[in-house]
DNA sequence: CGCTTACCGGTAAGCGCTTACCGGACCCTA
DNA sequence: TAGGGTCCGGTAAGCGCTTACCGGTAAGCG
């Protein structure tokens, strides 16, 4: 405690070393516990960081071993925000996103997160400063086009969620056929349902299109009637759920018996116009979603739904993303197991029941 | 394109260099536009870095020139979620956070984030973490002592969000005074309540001091009895909310005409129950909230509260921070103005009505 | 036509840290 | 007491970038 404080310039390694009376070789040893330094030495660096307060640079750290313990997180910040619940949407992203931060900090790693706009015009160029700042790159679903993110791919480790992998990238993803099967057998065996739909997600989204051809393979296997058609085309968000309900009816065209949603918000969005509409669910139409987002259980009736296991997926990105930092390789198509959800939407009474797939 | 690919190893100024037939001074300076480069020197130095995707190593560049270009964020992570539509308290910080991001966008920072969970042990050490790999910190509410962000304080730029400046750091908070004033007026004296209670948030959080403190002054200013007393303790969630008014109810007390809740989530909790008592809002009893969240417009009645303007809080945040970090100095202590919003729960029966406050 | 002035762009010195390498001190054995 | 082996810990070389400084070339001027 000799004077109070030095020149309020940043303090570095050299700084520690002088009070403690040792080499800043010393000092980085103790602190990274390498070396085998004597007790004593120990000590009195310990005692010089906590007296000053010192915490290594980042940045110096990160260029001399090549690790910035950084991972970039990029994703879509909600840009047709309307509905009332429609802000769960984003509390999905950031249930992976807590997952990820879990699987990062058994690893010392921190979350560098960019959320883009929908109408956002610089995307890459902001992809490519993060990827600057970060030893990896997290991409949500659809935020860069297959070749863009091919290129991001070979500056550094990628991982996309729910898209596909590429030559350089690795995607995770949950396992949508299950889910779809599980849930077309359950309206089309368990229930019976001859006929059904399928409102889908946004065309360019890689889920989408495996939802989709799913439920037309598990529905002419369970031997039930499909509607499809441009009609059928929505795209993820409550609204379209409601307007793809909506242009039907006006129509003038019957709807089938069941509605398959190709997540929990487009549900809500078509439940939401059933109701404007005089339709009961699930006496005169039977829906169910995908996701399982924490509304689902509160809808009335509760969401029959597919339960995607998000936290895990963002800590099983982690994971994977870490490998390849570390060591290279890694699994570059994971996939992980969904959970059949029953509740009354589909016709059911009973709450409560669940299946795994 | 003479070879397909180089070496993997990750790309340097060195090789952009080469490949344009430069210095690697002129790669930096035309990837910084500093200097006057010649066109043609430019333009080489350009198609080197198009053809390679060359991006520049964040920590090489933090180092050099002693900005890293990233904020750190710390919140805590939900640790008590029981309540239906409790999901929303975290939204708030995420809203927050989204100001912050669009702030730091602007100045070319990103957003370096650690949540911590209300049982972690080790915050301080992660905090110190962040901060070395950050330039500067903002802290949510109720992160750190006092003297923890002191200490905190001196090691790099804080701003904390709705608690006390402290010598060495800066404070953003909304205007909690002006918002109680209002809400206490407003049932003191537009509907004459004459007797009032206030369910108060975590003792040790800054923002119910304040809220606790001028709801007791106003009270007084506007001729209205207060309830007071340990038994209306809360902690900001609406199981502490419905936990007040349970143990007064078994405790055989008489609730006061009106209860101010020190947010939103306590409001939710203190009309869930009151409704489980068979007690109307805002026949027997009015409440009010303080936040304004998504949910609190969907409430039954609708509740009135006090909006802050979150998204705008995070925004200045950074920016003060950013002034801090670049210049030094900035207003310690920044408050912003919030806004009454009436709606039913106080007794009132337009929606929509507004005042500025 | 020779010298000054400007303008570019290259060379090299760090930024704060980690770590390979090496030399000094000490202990053991003969 | 001398030689060899062990430990510790210091010295210095980078990590990839920015930028001060300076030398070379070309243009401008008398």
């Amino acid at each position: 405690m000799a004077e109070p404080k030095k020149a309020k310039g940043p303090l570095t390694i050299y700084d520690v070393a002088s009070r403690a009376g040792v080499s800043i070789a010393s000092v980085s040893r103790v602190l990274n516990g390498q070396g085998t330094p004597r007790a004593e030495t120990r000590e009195r660096v310990m005692r010089a960081v906590r007296e000053l307060s010192f915490v290594p640079d980042g940045a110096a750290r990160a260029l001399s071993n090549g690790l910035k313990e950084v991972v970039g997180v990029v994703f879509r910040r909600g840009g047709e925000t309307l509905f009332e619940g429609e802000d769960e949407s984003f509390l999905f992203i950031d249930v992976i996103n807590r997952g990820i931060e879990v699987g990062a900090q058994r690893h010392g790693f921190d979350l560098l997160i960019s959320s883009v706009g929908f109408n956002d015009d610089n995307v890459a160029a902001r992809i490519g400063a993060l990827a600057g700042k970060a030893d990896g790159l997290i991409l949500h679903d659809r935020m860069l086009s297959a070749v863009g993110i091919a290129r991001l791919a070979d500056m550094v480790p990628v991982v996309t969620l729910a898209g596909s992998p590429t030559p350089a990238s690795i995607n995770v993803r949950c396992d949508n056929e299950s889910g779809i099967r599980a849930l077309v057998r359950h309206l089309a065996i368990d229930h019976g349902y001859k006929n059904l739909g399928y409102v889908s997600g946004r065309s360019d989204s890689p889920d989408n299109r495996t939802r989709s051809r799913a439920f037309e393979t598990e529905a002419a296997a369970a031997g039930a009637d499909i509607d499809t058609g441009p009609a059928w085309q929505g795209n993820y968000s409550a609204a379209g759920g409601a307007n793809v309900v909506a242009s039907l009816l006006d129509a003038g065209r019957k709807l089938p018996r069941a509605i398959l949603c190709a997540n929990d918000q487009t549900a809500l969005g078509v439940m939401h116009e059933l109701a404007q509409r005089g339709r009961q669910v699930p006496r005169d139409v039977a829906v169910t979603g995908f996701d399982d987002v924490p509304v689902a259980r509160h809808m009335h009736p509760p969401l029959t739904t597919v339960r995607q296991p998000m936290q895990e997926l963002g800590a099983i990105a982690f994971e994977v993303l870490y490998t390849r930092i570390s060591a290279g390789g890694g699994n570059p198509d994971t996939v992980l197991p969904v959970e059949f959800i029953v509740r009354e939407s589909c016709g059911c009474r009973s709450a409560g029941a669940k299946e795994k797939t």
